[in-house]
DNA sequence: GAGATTTGACCAGA
DNA sequence: TCTGGTCAAATCTC
């Protein structure tokens, strides 16, 4: 069963390779191209159909050693290993692991590239687990490749902070230019109020209250926090409804409650490594967890119920990527490149040993 | 000079 | 008592 999937995602490989290796001789000929392009999509639409009928639980490698590249994916529905896809020559790495201690339900999967500046998390509830949801949604912005998924955090457990921990969004998005300081533009000004070094955690907490505050006594804040494991992310904890709706920006998300996304681009080819890594965005926004909330805008990431759909962000990885047309290997090379520097090679895969 | 940022001190919850 | 969150004076920037 797994070799015929292999071999059918091998085959969707090799036409992109095919595309790539022509691209240069097919350019002045766009019937041939969108017959190519067609057949690549074609190939790796049905890899989704099987991935999806067959209902893919437990564990399951699909190796593609022709195309220098392993897909792994390691995951029990009782204790959530950390589920690997490693790429062309192991090159990078994307995980689903514990990013807060183990009694928590909230469980990440994140992806990153350096030099795009973008980074891509995806935050799902407890497997095997029950009580609280997880509502996730997306956004890509303008700036730097930023892409992000936003998630509210509901459950009980999480409401047990230590001060009003009530209307809480937590949202991972990366640095907007590599080496910022500054957290991304979220649509509103803020103030900052104060900043504190945090017990265990490599790099201060900044602490910004909603620069309305005075004008509309908006209560948002929120706290920047950089990731230990990788600076280029932040993780932004908001706190507290905008109540003054005012923003910098015409458009513009509002969090905790974001908005719905754009849709996505009528081309299927994006034309830049941004433009691809924030239609990436837009497909995993569409794709994970499924079922809009048209109340909040959001979409529900996980029911933290522990049933199958526990299961689904990796099949959807898998769909928003084999679904998104993209041609050639470069394209997955752009968003999931294999770079040298980059950090998680090193010290996530020594985890994984 | 006004507004933003920094930073040490203080407060409150666990 | 420890630690995260907030306050407010000092400092910086435009």
């Amino acid at each position: 069963m797994e070799d015929s999937l292999e071999s059918l995602i091998l085959h969707g490989c090799r036409l992109a390779e095919i595309l790539e290796q022509n691209l240069p001789i097919l350019a002045d000929q766009p019937d041939i191209l969108v017959n190519s392009c067609e057949e690549i999509v074609s190939a790796f639409k049905n890899v989704k159909e099987r991935v999806l009928s067959e209902g893919h639980t437990g564990v399951q490698e699909l190796h593609g050693s022709e195309v220098g590249g392993v897909i792994r994916e390691h995951a029990t529905m009782a204790s959530l290993d950390p589920r690997v896809i490693t790429g062309v020559g192991g090159a990078y790495t994307r995980r689903v692991e514990d990013v807060v201690p183990e009694s928590s339900e909230m469980k990440r999967m994140s992806l990153h590239d350096q030099r795009l500046g973008m980074g891509l998390e995806l935050m799902f509830g407890e497997i095997g687990g029950g009580g609280g949801d997880v509502m996730g949604t997306g956004s890509s912005g303008g700036t730097g490749g930023e892409i992000s998924l936003d998630f509210s955090i509901a459950s009980s457990s999480q409401r047990q902070g230590r001060k009003n921990e009530i209307d809480k969004v937590v949202k991972r998005v990366a640095a907007p230019q590599m080496g910022s300081d500054t957290p991304p533009e979220d649509g509103f000004t803020w103030k900052k109020y104060g900043q504190k070094e945090i017990l265990g955690r490599a790099y201060p907490r900044s602490y910004y209250i909603c620069a309305q505050q005075k004008l509309h006594s908006c209560p948002a804040k929120k706290q920047v926090q950089r990731l230990d494991h990788d600076p280029f992310i932040f993780e932004v904890t908001y706190r507290n409804s905008h109540t003054c709706r005012v923003t910098s920006a015409a458009t513009v998300q509002i969090p905790p409650s974001t908005t719905a996304p754009p849709p996505p681009p009528v081309s299927p080819f994006p034309t830049s490594t941004i433009a691809t890594a924030q239609w990436l965005s837009m497909n995993m926004f569409h794709h994970v967890g499924g079922v809009p909330d048209s109340s909040a805008g959001m979409l529900k990431a996980g029911s933290g119920g522990g049933n199958s759909n526990d299961f689904q962000p990796v099949a959807e990885m898998a769909d928003a990527m084999f679904n998104s047309g993209s041609s050639s290997s470069n394209s997955m090379d752009l968003i999931f490149s294999s770079l040298d520097e980059h950090k998680w090679d090193s010290t996530e895969e020594k985890k994984d040993q």
